[in-house]
DNA sequence: TTGTACGCGTTATCAT
DNA sequence: ATGATAACGCGTACAA
């Protein structure tokens, strides 16, 4: 009581109490000592016993290795971020390590975030990259020195890892599952013109179209931005006139696919006995509109581990890897018969 | 290039550099030296030109300040934090400090979230308790050692500070608004009842009714859950049957909201024209829903500055503030005349 | 005001 | 396998 109360917190503390020296403490709870005998376990009790925990920036200091993970995402009010954060914090945490969080809505942002992060020595970096945001040229800069995963976006450097989504799997289970209802025309809703990605999921929609045999048109299908208002206008826009009209629209995310099931309900259409809708990320609305949304789901779990492991390996070993995502059928896409 | 490609990532290297000694280094780039003259500029110059930064591991281990934030939520696809986050990175970033998150869906995980941020000292702990969690015996444990600002949530504590929503002036400003538009009779779709902030917003709700002149019945206002669903439910027993019905309705969560304007548009009853509709968060969906929903929006913002302000008090003068929130007014609740 | 020298708590190295 | 000791990079008391 007459001493300071945090003097208990050291190494050298624990190692008076268990009798041995300050080396063998931190071998024995690093878990550098394969053997779990009497000293093992008198280190352990001696250290349980000071409420020990080791000094993450003595340790860092000496070993390089913080125990942290640094993640740059757009935003946490876009769900894929969100739902991406929400599967990573606890895989992390089970390994004592902690998750440095950088938010940056744009290039520049996300680079200051990136450049921060590295001089925290942050173990691994994992990027999420802003729409249209080309972050090759500033992550090689670092790309040396430890370890950077990109999760999703388009560049591709071979000095960084990278995982991201099989478009070409969610494609064709969503044209096959749309074929499997007995459809025979579909329309699409895709992401903005200037997004290379969106053009080449473009590109994949027709070939699966072809595939199934199935028939599209031209002036159905439009890019635009991801949004509830821009369903809800091109939904007025396809199924107002009385021209020819698909009888199923694939759109590029969740919003728009919401915007077109208010339009189709104001002008009438029923879903899914008139029109079917699929969305695409799987995001908390999915789950809520009347009727439930059939969405692709990204594998966020498989997402994390992938992207962790590739951490593990180190820098010197960049790779990519390619996700196939899940189709959560709900009932904008089931007839009943 | 014979030599180590990362040695130049010293305080030895710039103060050599400028031909000062470290000491000067560390003073003049951590701002403990208030002339500007031909030393500082020299370090400067050198700092900038080795691309120096320093190392906050061997900073901490000598200082104990480690300029990391610690950011506890319950998740990050809840919109009041993942709006929060938004808010509070680019904040705390400008300080050249870094957020530390821990995600903890319950008072366990939260708890354990706390106690390894606090092992990593950070200079300050920002906690959103999860719904029905009680920190208060797990804060105060650490309350002597670190400034703790807890955000929302009830239990109330004079060793933390608390930042929290003047629900008082949300329910006036609502009510307020409402009686403005001309509507004489009130409903209230409360949160869960077990919640005591949820029966506290509830005689809240009363008092500002009764205020106003305006008329509410025991057996439109019902506890339960913040839901679509919820929404959807209590809207079709309100309005499907010919009852005396409210013009409007209250409730405490945009969910909720969003699945009685669902409800009502399966009734054939118009928002605004015939109910209207106040949501609570102001999440991204209130934006969305058509019409328009009006909302009552948490002061993110100032729960952030006020936050990061009671951090830098130190732990010493814990204090309780309550910010009143805004509402924003959209199409949910205004009739054309 | 500036420089010297010590110590923060840990891990790595090198004997034993 | 274990113990003694150096070293990690920085901030600051103290001397100049």
């Amino acid at each position: 009581m007459a001493g300071r109360n945090e003097s208990n917190r050291s190494i050298t503390n624990v190692a008076a109490l268990a009798n041995v020296s300050i080396a063998t403490v931190s071998r024995v709870l690093s878990g550098k000592r394969t053997k779990d005998d009497d000293i093992a376990r008198r280190v352990r009790a001696a250290a349980e016993q000071l409420n020990y925990s080791v000094n993450y920036a003595a340790s860092a200091l000496r070993s390089t290795i913080t125990n942290t993970i640094g993640l740059v995402i757009p935003s946490a009010t876009e769900t894929f971020s969100a739902q991406l954060l929400d599967e990573i914090e606890p895989t992390i945490d089970v390994d004592s390590q902690q998750l440095l969080l950088g938010i940056g809505p744009n290039q520049a942002a996300q680079g200051e975030r990136i450049a921060s992060l590295v001089a925290r020595h942050v173990d691994g970096l994992i990027v999420v990259p802003a729409a249209g945001a080309d972050l090759t040229e500033i992550l090689e800069q670092y790309a040396g020195t430890l370890p950077i995963v990109q999760v999703g976006g388009r560049q591709r450097s071979f000095h960084t890892s990278m995982v991201g989504i099989d478009e070409d799997a969610a494609m064709e289970m969503t044209i096959g599952h749309l074929a499997d209802q007995g459809i025979e025309s579909v329309a699409y809703m895709a992401g903005k013109e200037i997004s290379f990605e969106s053009a080449e999921l473009f590109a994949m929609f027709h070939t699966q179209v072809r595939a199934h045999h199935l028939k599209t048109q031209a002036d159905w299908n439009r890019f635009g931005e991801r949004s509830v208002q821009r369903g809800f206008d091109c939904a007025m826009r396809l199924f107002s006139e009385p021209l020819v009209q698909p009888e199923a629209v694939v759109c590029a995310d969740d919003t728009i696919a919401f915007g077109m099931m208010v339009a189709l309900h104001a002008l009438g259409l029923r879903v899914p006995q008139d029109v079917l809708i699929v969305g695409y990320n799987d995001s908390p609305i999915a789950s809520t509109t009347m009727p439930t949304l059939t969405s692709v789901r990204p594998p966020f779990q498989q997402i994390v581990s992938e992207a962790l492991r590739l951490i593990a390996l180190g820098p010197e070993h960049p790779a990519h890897v390619s996700l196939p995502p899940q189709l959560i059928v709900r009932d904008s896409t089931v007839v009943a018969r």
